[in-house]
DNA sequence: AATGAATGAGCGTTCATTCAT
DNA sequence: TATGAATGAACGCTCATTCAT
């Protein structure tokens, strides 16, 4: 039912046939970068991994970068939907529901998909204005959801400060990702890392009292 | 005297004139990377950028890996050798030595240099053994300047612990850089990240006690 | 009734739909070729334009040879029976009828189609055997109904001078294609062309006597 | 003496062996010009003409316009410079002159590179304004020569009518090129045609008097 | 009659690398 | 040391053509 307008930004394929062909194409192209790295994603690597030929390729997408459009928007919707099934999936307890964000977060690092995307994603964002406008529209949406389950938890705080500890929260999640995740160094450190976590982001919530910005208050 | 061995993998370059060639060669390099990223870190570019020709370029590196590889391990370095000299500076109490190293990481942010430097190292490493190797080395070396402090501040923690509060703390700050950094989005934010940071750190390493690891103690 | 033949090496379009269609993807290839040149004129311009896809275009041409070949050959009778017509409208008098059509000629200069194609054209010619054979009919027809009003203006000259001074006119006239025509430096000077060749044409029909011809009497 | 600044726009080429490539080159693209038409003239056709491979060609030429620019600037130089040779070699008569340059311009069409390359030329100026305007340059200058005798052999005629005079002439002349030149079906022709063309002309000099112009005198 | 899908060849261009001088 | 010259491989992309539906 919601999956209809999936690849907006592909050429018409109103057929089924096209439409299983710009997912098997997605799905390479995600494969090769996460494999090989974004210098590597080239339409020919893309379109042997497809099991297709360039020229069928760029049938379905006249540029590369349009390619990479549909790409990075898929991968990061995918993430949001889970996100928000999350939440939704957490009960009443805003507590809960915060641990379980958290956890779900950190336990997505197990998963190659992740640790290898995102620092690819990071250096693409480096240079190119379109992929940092989505990435940051990702994580704004991310820090939305966190800040939400932040304010359940400590009323007092001010949009200020929910902002900036969610934002540090974020941060410190993110950063594990060359550390932690799957085929690093510290992989094995994951639940450590998770159980630290909770219990450091859950103190900060508790014990942030509203007078804490140096924003508000310039000269205490 | 003692950083003789700098440009190791380069060609001999015994004389004077060699040896500032190749200083102005990595320098070149470094540069194309920070401004045009690794897509455009190409031979052409970093012989532009240092004033010769590609042709005089490959006497020097035989091969733009070898390069690379040089440049990667000057560029760590210099890290390093910063950190270490932030922690002898910073007198008798371990406290102010940990808040100085943190502001020192976060501080970094506010260069070019850094935000746009690491991204491009994480990939590298994602399909590069050689740069993951060398990037792990930095970091552990990083996280050790960091566990002795801890260990200083409490003496309580057993080894495991302050490693994994080491690893935590280091991965809070490196995530910051996709967002907080020089150009980023959130950059006016360092300032108050660098206060919740130091906050949050200190009461981790202060009210973690050594029974609250899982892994001594697989059954309560 | 007499121009059914039109599109002879087109498919066999034997219904009144199909024949339109040729019309339409004719007209739509003309237009692109006059309008963007022939290095845009590809199946896709001319069925983006036709407001066709191009695999329907490829059924009713099944290559694009074939298609430029109907292309020229009705491009070019066009201008026979256009020649035609004007002779036969230009009442008794042969000053008069050579006249008009020098001046239909010229005046056709002021359109693109004209000045775009016919350098599209000679240019193709120059590799293309085909092209070259349908041209130099095509010219052939042209300098036929010049000759026979040359004729009737000044009796006196033979077969060979006839056809001489046909061909001398008919370059000069093709030759203004590059500078006089729509769109060209010269565009304004194209009445004052018309007056000079009138004029210089007339008095070489007129002045030109059987004894001029050097081929006739090697030897005087 | 005069060729040291040939091909100013190729790449330095400051040594022989590379002068000598770049002059290679050109001839190369000339003839696949010449013998295949501009829709052949690829990078490819000309490294195969010149010996050499691709790579090395873009490093002489860096762009394939580039490589025109100096093609076409190369061709339609040597044309001017052998004009303005015929002129200074006809002596004091400027009726000799006159009739020295019709006759130069009508011969050189016996030569392929000719009857060959100025309808590609037409062609390219058709769609490039680059190439429109170093042709509409080269015209200019051959009708100033023309125009400069047309005044020394009838002083009379004003400004206006001397460059309507050659403009007329130029056309005629250049639209021989499609029927008359080298390889043409009317080939045998040419030596009529510049009998033809010769007395035409003389007479059209001769006999135009200042009176004649219908720009001067709106209403007779 | 019409379209979507697929292919293979070729295009201009970039690049790391090799080599003679 | 330093440069110009040359190469081969790969890049993104365009195109005419074929074919199943």
């Amino acid at each position: 039912m919601q999956k209809k307008k999936q690849a907006s930004r592909a050429r018409t394929a109103t057929y089924e046939k096209g439409q299983a062909r710009i997912e098997a194409i997605l799905d390479a192209a995600l494969e090769v970068l996460i494999g090989q790295g974004y210098k590597k994603l080239t339409l020919r690597q893309i379109a042997l991994q497809a099991g297709i030929k360039v020229g069928n390729l760029t049938y379905y997408y006249r540029t590369k970068e349009s390619l990479l459009k549909d790409l990075l928007e898929k991968i990061l919707s995918t993430y949001l939907v889970e996100m928000e099934r999350i939440v939704a999936a957490s009960g009443d307890s805003p507590e809960d529901g915060f641990v379980a964000v958290i956890e779900y977060l950190i336990e997505d690092l197990n998963t190659q998909r992740t640790t290898k995307f995102f620092p690819e994603l990071w250096a693409l964002s480096n240079h190119d204005d379109y992929t940092a406008e989505l990435m940051e529209n990702m994580y704004a949406a991310e820090r939305q959801v966190i800040e939400k389950l932040i304010r359940a938890i400590n009323p007092e705080l001010n949009k200020q400060q929910t902002g900036d500890l969610a934002l540090f929260i974020s941060c410190s999640i993110e950063g594990m990702t060359m550390f932690v995740g799957a085929g690093k160094k510290q992989e094995d450190t994951l639940q450590t890392m998770k159980r630290i976590a909770c219990k450091s982001f859950m103190h900060l919530i508790a014990k942030t009292s509203p007078s804490d910005s140096k924003r508000n208050q310039k000269s205490p």
